[in-house]
DNA sequence: AGACTGCTGACAGAAACTGGCAGCATGCCG
DNA sequence: CGGCATGCTGCCAGTTTCTGTCAGCAGTCT
């Protein structure tokens, strides 16, 4: 095995641990002497890798993904900085603000020539209506990627105000409009909730009984809405 | 200077030159024999590099960019993944696919637990409302590209057919309208064209006489569009 | 205090990389 | 056709880099 295959081991074997690991067990799951994970540990955070270690306790890796060399052609890329651009500019503003990390992340590693390019590219998006959101979005996908039970205080149709604990499980974006969609407990039964109507939203301790990719497989079928497949 | 440092330089000598060049002249700019130098190629092809090499010819690199491995947070893959699955939905066919194309890409080189939790992804784009372009959108991004004049047949506001010969410089994505910014030679001012009102496309043999770059400047100032910059 | 852990330096052996050489195949030009 | 420029591969010795072992220091927890 390659060094550079082994750095890359070594990221997932890292991922996998959610307590701190000792450098003793990471160096024997990659196959490797206690020196030279030291090694190999120092040259994944020189390349960018967030992994902190604490004397006595051992490594943690901040939650993120190490991407391996790759190679994009011109229409790739025009793609993925024309949908991050939409993202930073109509998410809201944490997914926006990890959006423009991302692009001034690729944007330093390319060479000045490019960057340039990308700066002057001629896909651009349009700015966004006004009247935003009156909650914060982020704790919404907070709660879908813990599996958290929500309380929300919500504003339907007719302007009627109610109190619902929901289970939600996914964020749908239509042209103007941001969309939970999560099973309710109230109604025992899927509904979708318009995110500019929720009032307030508490995020539970409770986790909901049932595994969040079960969810979205009954309710797929009668909305005909997908994620564009990877 | 590292090895990998070394490809990724090669990369870029690569990319300067749009003839064939020879190894032995990269070898010289990239300091190194000419038998290294082919062992080097041999590594980025194998990297997935679109490399191609003719015997009395030289190397030429197809057009693309190579990232180095890089690390990204949770939150700025779900932004890059949100952004290209609205590519995926929102652009025409050839962009589309290229973010399709993007998406797999990441896909295939994260572990097989990540990848799972990106199909998984809680974050959708809503379908599109039906009724598309007449046209096909990637002459247009291909003409910006080249800076070549356009000849195009318009409906305007009113219905009226017009032909005109424009500069394109950029395509806006606004909620469900795509909008062609140019030059218009015809009324000697910068104009939007609703690409659904194309009727009719074709890119000139001409260029236009100014840089590509230097266009949107006055036209952004009236229009307060502007890329999320990088 | 003791056990566990992160972290660094030194050094020898192992592995990989590098350069030079030879040889073959392919395409261009006269 | 022959000559030339170029891509490509195998071989081998010299060099560089990587790796493991050993030692030592510092921080955390019980």
């Amino acid at each position: 095995m390659s060094r550079s295959e082994r750095l890359l081991d070594l990221m997932q074997v890292l991922r996998r641990y959610r307590q701190p690991v000792s450098g003793r067990r990471l160096a024997e799951e990659t196959g490797v002497s206690l020196r030279t994970l030291y090694r190999d540990i120092a040259s994944l955070q020189a390349r960018g890798a967030h992994i902190e270690g604490e004397p006595g306790i051992g490594y943690v890796l901040r939650p993120g993904f190490m991407l391996p060399p790759m190679m994009f052609s011109e229409e790739e890329i025009e793609a993925l900085v024309l949908g991050s651009r939409w993202v930073a500019k109509r998410g809201d503003p944490r997914l926006a603000a990890a959006a423009a990390d991302a692009l001034a992340k690729i944007g330093s590693v390319l060479p000045a020539d490019l960057k340039e390019k990308l700066e002057h590219s001629t896909l651009l998006v349009g700015p966004r209506k006004p009247g935003g959101e009156t909650i914060d979005l982020s704790l919404l996908r907070k709660s879908i990627r813990s599996e958290h039970k929500l309380a929300l205080r919500y504003l339907d149709n007719d302007g009627r105000d109610s109190r619902r604990t929901v289970w939600p499980f996914a964020l749908g974006f239509f042209e103007e409009v941001r969309v939970l969609a999560a099973w309710c407990e109230l109604r025992q039964d899927f509904r979708h909730f318009r995110t500019d109507r929720i009032a307030e939203a508490a995020m539970l301790d409770d986790r909901y009984p049932r595994r969040r990719q079960a969810l979205p497989k009954d309710w797929r079928a009668v909305n005909s809405i997908d994620p564009a497949g990877i």
